[in-house]
DNA sequence: TTTGTATATCGCAATATTACGATGATATTT
DNA sequence: AAATATCATCGTAATATTGCGATATACAAA
């Protein structure tokens, strides 16, 4: 179908499969590294380093303040994007304290 | 399109969002905490433990596969799946490592 | 050999994602 | 006021994903 039955699963293996989706596109981990990289914040900049028209950038960014780990500052006609750092916090819990739980196998 | 450029961006980048995929779905997620809940590796129990059916289930399995994230070892008429040690220290470091560079905004 | 069990795959339907040109919105500059 | 610059959104097209029933496959058991 193309829709995720999200009602079936928990909370935070929904809200973990939300942070994963702002990884799991290479334009969202290049514009992810490029605003961690340039700690200050950068806005139209992305158009330029990024090989995707303004529409399809954008589009990203839409994406990735959706789920919230990126936070826009308007001060038109531009608008500066950063890294929230909250929610930077928040996947790297979730990752990091659902990697960390694998500890081995016991066949295979 | 639906259809990523890949070719445009770097193989790590590639790399990390096909990592993410791996986590980008709550049923994968579930299917990943299983097996590593369950040391031992797990069959068609999975089907059981998740409200989908048996075959988008297979399907999910297959995709994690595809990634590598997870192996399957094959005891007809059963499978037995389990996490691949090597790619999931793989995701570990390359999640890792993009989520501790980060260190703080200079605006926003 | 037939039956049963477990899993994969096929085929389909519905929705989601990716991408981009064109256009709209907003504020600064001229 | 008009022109310019930056960014968001719309509309559209193409492909991907999700889900499931039905069927195929492969082996074990009867």
């Amino acid at each position: 179908m193309g829709v995720t039955k999200t009602e079936v699963f928990t909370a935070e293996q929904n809200r973990i499969a939300e942070l994963a989706k702002a990884f799991a596109h290479p334009a969202r981990v290049a514009i992810l590294q490029h605003l961690v990289a340039t700690k200050s914040c950068i806005c139209g900049e992305l158009v330029d380093e990024l090989p995707l028209s303004q529409a399809t950038v954008s589009q990203h960014l839409k994406e990735l303040s959706r789920i919230g780990i990126i936070k826009g500052n308007v001060q038109p006609p531009r608008v500066c994007y950063c890294i929230n750092e909250s929610v930077w916090e928040e996947a790297k819990a979730a990752f990091g304290g659902l990697l960390a739980t694998f500890t081995v196998n016991e066949c295979c």
